[in-house]
DNA sequence: ACCTATTAATAAGA
DNA sequence: TTCTTATTAATAGGT
């Protein structure tokens, strides 16, 4: 918010995190007291510093009554007691699984170079191996799908280009030859903004003989409208 | 706050007051994020409405868990059989931290090059700048630590250095004058590498001046020595 | 909803 | 922790 944006992530300086805490604790605190004050709302906060201290704030006679009324308005079913596995199992898998992810956590932390503070250089020579390892993995991985979108796309333009002539040549057939195919219409679709790819003689000739045209005026005048209209 | 301070009190034109409650609330909700994301707290709000309308935020996987903390945290318990520590919560706390480890190990594997069948050209190329930026940290940690070690060996060897010199100049005050000092046993300590600092040709004459100097021979030693000492 | 003048919040540093 | 200060963020009052 001040001197320098801050990013949107944990603050990694436990010192700094600290600080922070304080301050926006009581910036949360203020703001939730305002709320409640100015548009006459009911305002319920509860906050837990890292080290598991409670802080807390209510607008009503007690949090506990903002509580109630949100289980209320949850349409409460507390009273809902199925059978008990085993409570103690069941805490102590959580428990693993929280060690567990604590563990990964700081592992990939330490994999994208945030938190480097307590490493060795022979630690920190291996991540740089295998860093770059993953780097040339996907690297590669990079460049083949980018050469398939590009064979994919080439491969389109092949046909394109093989439809765009097979249709040109029937038209051909069709129409008396002075009759020119509409070529020019496909470059007035283009932007504006680029220097009209060296028009092709073609086209302008054309224009000269517009009134003298009998085939699908219809055509051409959209055609030219679309074109002036910018 | 704005154009002239709002008093702290119920905004009385029911417009504006809704209408602040509206900006407010987020604002209070964002700051309610915030706070929890940059100081890894737990933040539960809820927040009713003048017409009784509800919002909430939590950090939390849920509210519910804020609430069941909040109400461990205000011990109400230990001689009442109020919230049992609940088999289903925990269960659930479980459940949600399998999910996490889930994905977090999905994350890694793919920070680390492996298991990047689904990905988009798009993510890959995130992927890449993501882990250039690491190995830059990890490359430029790992350079200083050894800059480091290196300052540090350096410094011990010019203690030595001199402790070896100070032994000297001992030594020769108590010999005779034609048992020459052992000057080339410094000159082998250097590291093998370097191209011996070209020898100043100055130390060699005083070489061959020694057998005759009768001043301090002890100085001239060291003051030699802390010459090469590069 | 969007705008903007103004105050409030707050990061960094002492 | 508390104070200060530079700067960004929030927002009251309009449109």
């Amino acid at each position: 918010m001040v001197r320098g944006k801050t990013e949107m992530k944990r603050i990694e300086n436990a010192t700094s995190r600290q600080v922070t805490f304080s301050k926006r604790r009581n910036g949360l605190l203020k703001k939730a007291f305002e709320l409640s004050v100015l548009c006459d709302a009911e305002v319920g906060l509860v906050v837990f510093s890292p080290r598991g201290r409670l802080y807390e704030f209510a607008s009503a006679d007690s949090l506990q009554k903002s509580i109630d009324r949100y289980k209320a308005y949850t349409k409460d079913d507390v009273n809902n007691k199925t059978v008990q596995p085993d409570l103690q199992q069941v805490k102590a898998d959580a428990l693993s699984l929280a060690k567990k992810l604590e563990a990964l956590e700081d592992s990939k932390r330490k994999i994208l170079g945030e938190n480097l503070g307590g490493c060795s250089a022979e630690e920190l020579h291996f991540l740089e191996g295998r860093i770059e390892k993953s780097l040339r993995i996907i690297r590669g991985k990079k460049t083949q799908l980018l050469e398939q979108q590009i064979a994919n796309l080439k491969e389109k333009e092949r046909k394109l280009l093989k439809d765009n002539e097979d249709l040109r040549g029937k038209q051909r057939n069709l129409e008396p030859p002075l009759l020119l195919p509409p070529l020019n219409c496909v470059a007035l679709l283009q932007p504006c903004g680029e220097p009209a790819p060296e028009q092709e003689t073609v086209p302008s000739e054309e224009d000269v003989e517009t009134e003298l045209y009998i085939g699908l005026p219809g055509h051409r005048c959209s055609n030219r409208l679309s074109g002036q209209s910018k």
